[in-house]
RNA sequence: GUUCUUGUAGCUCAGCAGGAUAGAGCGUACGCCUCCGACGCGUAAGGCCGAGGGUUCGAUUCCCUCCAAGAACACCA
């Protein structure tokens, strides 16, 4: 990948050692007095104190040096000794000739923990950012050359399952499954997916109002969890029929899993965990529950124990996550372990992140949490359906699809509900993955679907166009090779923006939010249309400048790929 | 109650390893189609960066106090 921010950065620091200056770092940014000049180098006022020099000098020996490069167009000290560069045409073009797009390959993995579906449970708008995130911050990882492995960890072994075997016993007491010493096969009972729907959220809210029904769904839970046949021949038929629920959104918001792996194959290493941990003597005792105290002195907030195992023995959410944690770092050895989930979950994972260490369970894994702000309803709330229940993924997606259908071109004859669907995933994610990760944001239907604004509509015109405006070149036998010169402020914008793309990739991986990449989006978008209505490709008649803006068009059009592919989103050919 | 997070334009949000004149989008007011998709483009107005202190040559950014909002706080996941 060919780095243009480094390139300027390597030449200054050249230039200051040249002075005699030792830096650590260069960092050179995008200039915000554009008069001036087309970046920015704010480091020698502090370097000045350091060598307790006037950094007007010192950024003066330093810019007279820099001067002799042809690199530059302009260098120049201002104010108290900032740093402003320009840069030759010349450099300029040759840096976009240059083709190189891809970083190579390291040899680090990043496992990664998204999506966190619950089996029995459909899948609802708090599900929507995990794996809108998560998939992109893979992809992402990917792009610059990681590897990476995911896994949704399905919620498929606690109280949610208990409950849901239970009332379907209370439903089916004739089903073989309850049957003490049932002999042979099991039969292959009807469950679907709306069956499903409809008893969980039933019998949650029965469990909340009768004692003595949350006291059975605990005892059916620990059966489960025990593996209790019969129990648990009924639990794989469930998992089926849920599972494949949960892949189909998924394919539509395509994420894509290596894994669906859950709380239940964790359990296979809690024996083996709780005796590891026995060895170890941090397992206290605490009001009858197994606890791991994880206090450390540092802390300024109370920081309650992790919970190992309830009173009855029971297992729980933050068990299970560590025998996850055992058995990612036995069977996949990865070098981080990113975790993409609410923020409201932080607690949780500090306990069990720092109970890993303390067990020395990870070594020298990293565990990483990426908390996510959430996602509310237009008035600032919790989001709900109207009747005030939670709302289904689907039934949000399927939403934003018809809106995306209702604005379409009506021109358009055919595909016109798989457009919408796409566009309708575009819309979503690029809405997503706007606002930083932690920040909380409203849904508004109204305002994602615009045309008009950062929305993904907009983004996927833009690229649209691009694509159009490509086939009329092939059309008509346009071929570009390179470009050979800037013309205007247009074509130089683009090219000014496009020179960002490694920076803007790593601050994305940095910070771990995509937000970065959705808003460099929009500036290339913006810059590609300007570009577009002022230079008029087809029918310029300066054939220097025509192949030079055909091929700017082209590079466009694959910079905009790299980053919608990462975003995990697809673009239509007309919409 | 304790702790954490947030407070930036009318609205929604970026920025915040300290830097020059704080940026977007929407909305508002004006413009631009005999040409590659006007589902587009341009121009303008709009700010004591919650309040008050401190550190610094320099603070929206770092530290402290206060005010306001949100969230988390052991046998649910």
């Amino acid at each position: 990948m060919k780095k243009f921010y480094s390139i300027v950065e390597n030449k200054i620091k050249d230039a200051l050692n040249a002075c005699d200056y030792k830096v650590d770092e260069v960092v050179v940014s995008e200039s915000n007095r554009p008069d001036l000049g087309e970046y920015q180098y704010n480091g020698i006022m502090p370097l000045a104190k350091i060598y307790h020099k006037n950094p007007v000098e010192i950024a003066s020996a330093v810019v007279n040096v820099l001067k002799e490069d042809k690199f530059f167009r302009d260098v120049n000290v201002a104010g108290p000794g900032f740093i402003n560069i320009s840069i030759s045409d010349e450099a300029l073009i040759e840096f976009v000739n240059q083709d190189d797009y891809e970083y190579p390959q390291n040899n680090k993995l990043i496992f990664f923990d998204y999506g966190g579906a619950n089996v029995a449970k459909s899948l609802h708008v708090g599900h929507l950012r995990s794996a809108n995130i998560g998939e992109a911050l893979k992809r992402l990882c990917e792009y610059l050359g990681y590897n990476t492995i995911s896994d949704t960890h399905l919620g498929d072994w606690g109280r949610p399952l208990g409950l849901v075997i239970l009332e379907l016993s209370l439903r089916n007491p004739d089903w073989p499954f309850f049957k003490e010493n049932y002999q042979g096969e099991y039969p292959k009972v009807e469950i679907t997916s709306e069956l499903l729907e409809e008893v969980y959220p039933y019998a949650s809210s029965k469990a909340k109002e009768d004692e003595e029904y949350l006291k059975m769904a605990q005892a059916m839970t620990k059966r489960l969890q025990n593996k209790e046949k019969g129990i648990y021949d009924l639990w794989l038929q469930i998992m089926e029929v849920s599972k494949n629920d949960i892949k189909n959104i998924y394919d539509r918001l395509n994420a894509k899993f290596d894994l669906y792996k859950g709380e239940s194959n964790a359990e296979d290493y809690v024996p083996e965990l709780l005796h590891y941990l026995d060895k170890l003597n941090i397992v206290e005792e605490s009001e009858g529950a197994k606890v791991i105290d994880v206090k450390k002195d540092t802390d300024t907030k109370e920081m309650p124990p992790m919970l190992l195992l309830k009173s009855d023995g029971g297992l729980l959410y933050s068990t299970t996550e560590l025998a996850t944690i055992f058995d990612r770092v036995k069977n996949y050895h990865p070098d981080e372990i990113w975790y993409i989930a609410d923020k409201r979950q932080e607690l949780h994972f500090t306990q069990v992140f720092r109970a890993a260490y303390k067990a020395n369970i990870t070594k020298d894994e990293k565990l990483v949490f990426a908390g996510f702000g959430t996602m509310n309803g237009k008035d600032g709330k919790p989001f709900k359906t109207r009747d005030g229940g939670v709302m289904r993924l689907v039934d949000l997606l399927d939403s934003v699809k018809s809106e995306c259908l209702k604005r379409l071109n009506p021109e358009i004859e055919d595909n016109r509900d798989e457009i919408a669907n796409i566009l309708a995933i575009a819309t979503l994610k690029y809405a997503d993955m706007l606002p930083s990760r932690e920040t909380d944001y409203n849904f508004d239907l109204e305002k994602f679907c615009d045309l008009d604004g950062k929305t993904g509509p907009y983004i996927v015109y833009s690229t649209i166009r691009m694509k159009s405006l490509l086939n009329k070149l092939k059309e008509n036998n346009i071929n570009y090779q390179k470009i050979s010169l800037i013309a205007n402020e247009y074509d130089k914008a683009l090219i000014l923006s496009l020179n960002k793309l490694d920076n803007v990739l790593n601050n994305a991986f940095n910070d771990k939010s995509l937000n970065a990449i959705t808003d460099y989006l929009y500036e290339l978008s913006t810059n590609f249309n300007r570009f577009y209505t002022e230079c008029h490709v087809l029918n310029e008649s300066d054939k220097d400048k025509q192949e030079s803006w055909a091929y700017l068009t082209n590079i466009i059009y694959k910079v905009n790929k790299i980053l919608l592919d990462i975003l995990a989103i697809d673009i239509p050919d007309k919409m």
